[in-house]
DNA sequence: GCCAACGTTGGC
DNA sequence: GCCAACGTTGGC
């Protein structure tokens, strides 16, 4: 089982509409090394930090879990869609998703700020600088120790 | 294949 | 709203 952070703007797709929905296919991500962990790496059943991006506290605000391997995007072949790719043929799709389904909300926000100030978290992708990846994997150290700072 | 121009992400 | 960082595009 691996360990995953996937960013989300609240103003987009929030913890508490995945709540809601309890189930989320992850579309519009339109990045080759995101669209690669999903199609080489996640599993069913690994566990997801969800992170809200761009937004006044950014920070881990609930847990995740993948709920299906990758495949593709409907948004992709969608002309209407923000996320329409006209270079994706339906016979070989550019773009995948997974499923993501809600576990729980934390009991607070664990801010970036919070998170950058953490030596154990040094390696962690999301606190490098320049880092724009929405989907990055977490060791299970990492994960451990984030959830302990709840 | 290089690289300048451009667009996007996302913290601040 | 600003802008640094970085990915993508397209001319050559």
């Amino acid at each position: 089982m691996r360990y995953w952070l996937m960013k989300s703007e609240p103003e987009e797709f929030s913890i508490d509409a995945l709540k809601k929905k309890k189930l989320e296919p992850w579309n519009g991500v339109r990045n080759y090394q995101a669209r690669n962990f999903m199609r080489d790496d996640m599993k069913v059943g690994d566990g997801v930090l969800f992170y809200h991006s761009n937004c006044d506290e950014p920070g881990v605000v609930g847990l995740a879990e993948i709920r299906s391997e990758a495949h593709p995007d409907p948004s992709q072949f969608d002309p209407k869609s923000d996320y329409y790719d006209a270079g994706s043929k339906r016979e070989e799709p550019r773009w995948l998703l997974v499923d993501v389904g809600y576990t729980r909300k934390l009991k607070r926000t664990i801010t970036l700020a919070e998170l950058k100030d953490k030596p154990q978290l040094q390696d962690l992708a999301l606190v490098k600088k320049g880092n724009r990846l929405s989907i990055l994997p977490v060791s299970r150290a990492e994960w451990d120790f984030i959830l302990s700072l709840e």
